[in-house]
DNA sequence: CTAAGTGCAAATCATTTGCAACCAG
DNA sequence: CTGGTTGCAAATGATTTGCACTTAG
């Protein structure tokens, strides 16, 4: 059923290119663009949808008003820079048993989990 | 320099109460309209931006796409239901030295951090 | 031919702001 | 009178959808 897709290639490309993990729509748009490529906004839009059903990437809810999706798999947290809004990722998850804890505290069945620090990057301090 | 204002004390009124904490603008709103109060969309937004702006309530960013409020002062995270949207409270921080733990893997200055549990609730599992 | 992919414009949705009327100090 | 508060309408910002055109299978 999929067809040759150049904009969901591009975007598939970006995101696994691996050294971000908070491409917002328009950066994905606007890096498309800048490799000499087109795409319309909507397009992109498309795009990433369909590849957030196909499960290859995902949301990341950072305080920031906007959609934010990085490549799916691996589980890892954020630290957001709140003066410049640099993010990284942490290489490990800290909460290896929290989850159990929180089942039993709550009567809630937990799935996951979605953490962000926030503080100062080392540029910004 | 404060007069008074019913659509602030309304919504200072219904985040104190206690018992959720995700409240929207939208619900805080519907919430006023309830009470046989009125308050106009705008106004209650203005309630809610001066009193975050006070430190009484701050924005809780759960997986959904608006923002939402509870009462400032004591941390704690959350649980949000992937079904009914549901959310629960922790009663206390589950990350006591891990932010120590992030400055050193990262550089950066941490000063707080978000986080939520995904999961289904009683109710719904 | 048939359905998927795309661009373009327009519709939504939620948040914000401009402005004039209003009112307590 | 003066400045804070409010309602109404309109501006923003970002996401989402409708539609017609193109093209691979």
């Amino acid at each position: 059923m999929a067809r040759p897709s150049h904009v969901r290639n591009s975007v598939r490309e970006l995101i696994e290119s691996g050294d971000r993990h908070d491409w917002s729509i328009e950066d994905l748009h606007a890096g498309i663009l800048a490799s000499g490529l087109t795409a319309d906004y909507s397009s992109v839009f498309r795009a990433v949808t369909w590849l957030e059903r196909q499960g290859v990437i995902g949301q990341v809810a950072l305080g920031d008003s906007r959609i934010r999706y990085e490549l799916a798999g691996h589980h890892h947290d954020h630290v957001r820079c709140d003066a410049c809004g640099a993010v990284s990722s942490l290489p490990d998850c800290l909460l290896p048993r929290a989850e159990a804890r929180v089942e039993k505290g709550t009567g809630f069945s937990v799935t996951g989990h979605h953490l962000v620090f926030s503080g100062l990057c080392p540029a910004c301090r």
